[in-house]
RNA sequence: GCGCCCGUAGCUCAGGGGACAGAGCAGCGGACUUCUAAUCCGCCGGUCGCAGGUUCGAAUCCUGCCGGGCGCGCCA
């Protein structure tokens, strides 16, 4: 149990005791200012009007009636505060914890209903770009933050391969591919053809493959090998792109298979059986207005293809029959108005409306030289998340794309990224972790034993208090869905370090000393490395 | 027009009822014979978009404006 719940249980002991009242969300947080304890509560200026007594009052009293064997002292303070500081002792004890569950420490067992979360989904239609790079990185540290904070939860990628897109696509490369041969391949609208220069690499490797065979196919036979090859070569693309961006998946979902499985003409079925569709204009409509949707919504189009609601709707309800309760969804934000409608579509078919979930990241603008970057030649109108890898590394693009909200719009300066990347907040982290690396290394040993708990220097206790904090960052991050919390964290832990590392020397004759300060670069090391690999971001022992 | 999100230091962003609003970058000035100076310390810099309201207390909650983004397709 961390030092906030028990005091706060120990507060509301004292609450109990001094005014025989039980009052629960008793509120314990750490203070800005070092002078004002390590931990304090305002619970008397907050229930000074219910108590009919002056805060300050009520705050002596409580301080008079606390029974907290680990608070060395409480004191009034300010218009009410109660501010306390821990016996070194009972740090040490949690500092012992600390080391004994290594980079493990403020992990939980998994527990609860399965939770799945999608992210990325980007169509198989190009490279990644750096947009989806942001979901990326969100969404692979979301899915570890998560998985530390115990949350039952698995991740999945849906490839949608089997919509108007991909079909444009498949003609966007049919393309060029006959255009290597010398032959013009007939598309009905020009302009909505994929630019990019990949095309004219993956017709270039089809050619290679099967040379010009595929042009003495039927026309429509050939488009459906052509398309198959150029989704699957994305694919391919997409998964290297996300394995050097070290993004992993439990599951791959390809949207093919529910149009190849009849399960979207069973949904329909349904459908019309609870009555909730009907026809209108050629056109089949799902009445999503009266599941809490602005206006009903097209299912069948008039000319007899789905629209993106019938496949999403077998894909969501497959999530629930695999058992997950919770399906949350990384978005971009473009897409806000989608959710209200899926949702109502689920809650249709009998899901709970809370099924559903979805998260939007907003966009990111790469900026170079104060300009917009907006499209490269390789990609076509936008930029390939490769290209951005290369120029900045994976760890700077990894703890950049992370270190601001998720909803929040984001300017991604390269040329910060780049050519500051000395006075990068990613190196200045990963730097504290180097220098505790390079303090063993000289020490020749890692501590073994701990010295008996000695008296903390003001350096040593914030470090201290900072290292302590991190199970509730962790749990707070999980249940914020926010990834941001943890570099600003772990900024923060790297500041104390290299503060307490300025001012004392850890390798010192005397055995008792070195050996506690050992054990706080031990459990520094251990938050960070357990930090940074929440982020997807590298823990180096050197640098 | 309606709905959702966002306006915090020159720039990029934290903080989302409490004690003087924080960090990084940029700018200025200090600190390496001692475990890595990719560091540390100090200075400069803010009517927290504006105006009301709730509260003992508001950057934080409520309302209204202003400014920006996104959505309101038989596109996904």
């Amino acid at each position: 149990m961390s030092f906030e719940e028990r005091l706060a249980d120990a507060v509301r002991e004292a609450v109990h005791k001094a005014y025989g009242i039980e009052l629960d969300g008793i509120h314990v947080e750490r203070p800005n200012d070092p002078s004002h304890g390590d931990f304090a509560t305002n619970v008397a200026l907050a229930n000074a009007r219910v108590l009919r007594r002056n805060p300050r009052e009520v705050a002596e009293n409580l301080v008079g009636a606390l029974e907290a064997p680990f608070v060395r002292e409480a004191k009034v303070a300010g218009p009410g505060f109660v501010n306390f500081w821990l016996s070194s002792e009972a740090l040490w004890g949690e500092i012992r914890a600390l080391l004994r569950h290594g980079d493990r420490y403020g992990w939980n067992e998994p527990s609860g209903e399965p939770v799945l979360l999608e992210f990325v989904s980007a169509n198989p239609t190009g490279p990644m770009t750096v947009a989806h790079g942001r979901h990326a990185a969100y969404g692979d540290s979301l899915a570890r933050i998560m998985d530390a904070a115990g949350r039952n939860v698995s991740t999945e990628y849906y490839f949608n391969d089997g919509g108007n897109q991909v079909r444009l696509f498949g003609e966007s490369v049919a393309v060029r591919y006959a255009a290597l041969f010398g032959e013009e391949w007939p598309v009905s609208d020009p302009d909505a053809l994929y630019k990019g220069d990949y095309t004219e690499e993956i017709a270039r490797d089809l050619a290679a493959e099967h040379d010009r065979q595929l042009l003495e196919l039927e026309r429509d036979e050939a488009l459906r090998e052509i398309t198959a090859f150029a989704t699957r070569w994305c694919m391919d693309d997409i998964k290297r792109t996300l394995g050097r961006a070290r993004v992993s998946f439990d599951s791959f979902f390809n949207e093919k298979s529910v149009y190849e499985s009849g399960a979207i003409e069973e949904i329909v079925r349904e459908l019309e059986e609870s009555g909730t569709v009907y026809e209108s204009e050629g056109a089949l409509w799902l009445a999503t207005s009266k599941f809490g949707d602005d206006k009903d919504r097209v299912l069948v189009k008039s000319d007899g293809t789905y629209t993106y609601m019938g496949p999403d709707l077998v894909y969501h309800r497959d999530k629930w029959d695999r058992g997950f309760r919770t399906a949350v969804n990384v978005l971009g934000a473009d897409h806000a108005g989608y959710p209200p409608r899926l949702r109502a579509g689920l809650v249709a078919l009998g899901l709970p409306r809370d099924f559903l979930d979805v998260e939007l990241v907003r966009l990111v603008k790469l900026v170079r030289e104060g300009e917009q970057v907006k499209f490269s030649k390789r990609a076509g109108n936008i930029v390939a998340f490769d290209e951005l890898l290369d120029e900045v590394g994976e760890d700077v693009a990894r703890y950049f794309y992370v270190r601001s909200s998720h909803k929040t719009e984001m300017n991604f300066d390269l040329d910060l990224a780049i050519r500051q990347s000395d006075e990068n907040p990613v190196f200045y982290v990963q730097y504290a972790h180097a220098r505790i690396s390079s303090i063993f290394e000289r020490a020749g040993t890692t501590p073994e034993h701990l010295a008996p708990p000695g008296e903390l220097a003001p350096e040593e206790r914030l470090l201290v208090l900072e290292l302590l904090d991190f199970p509730r960052v962790i749990d707070n991050a999980a249940a914020r869905r926010e990834v941001h919390p943890i570099p600003t964290y772990l900024e923060t832990l790297a500041t104390r370090f290299h503060q307490f590392y300025t001012v004392h020397r850890v390798l010192v004759d005397d055995a008792d000393v070195r050996e506690r300060r050992l054990a706080l670069c031990a459990a520094t090391k251990a938050v960070l490395r357990s930090g940074l690999d929440l982020l997807g971001v590298n823990a180096p022992e050197k640098m």
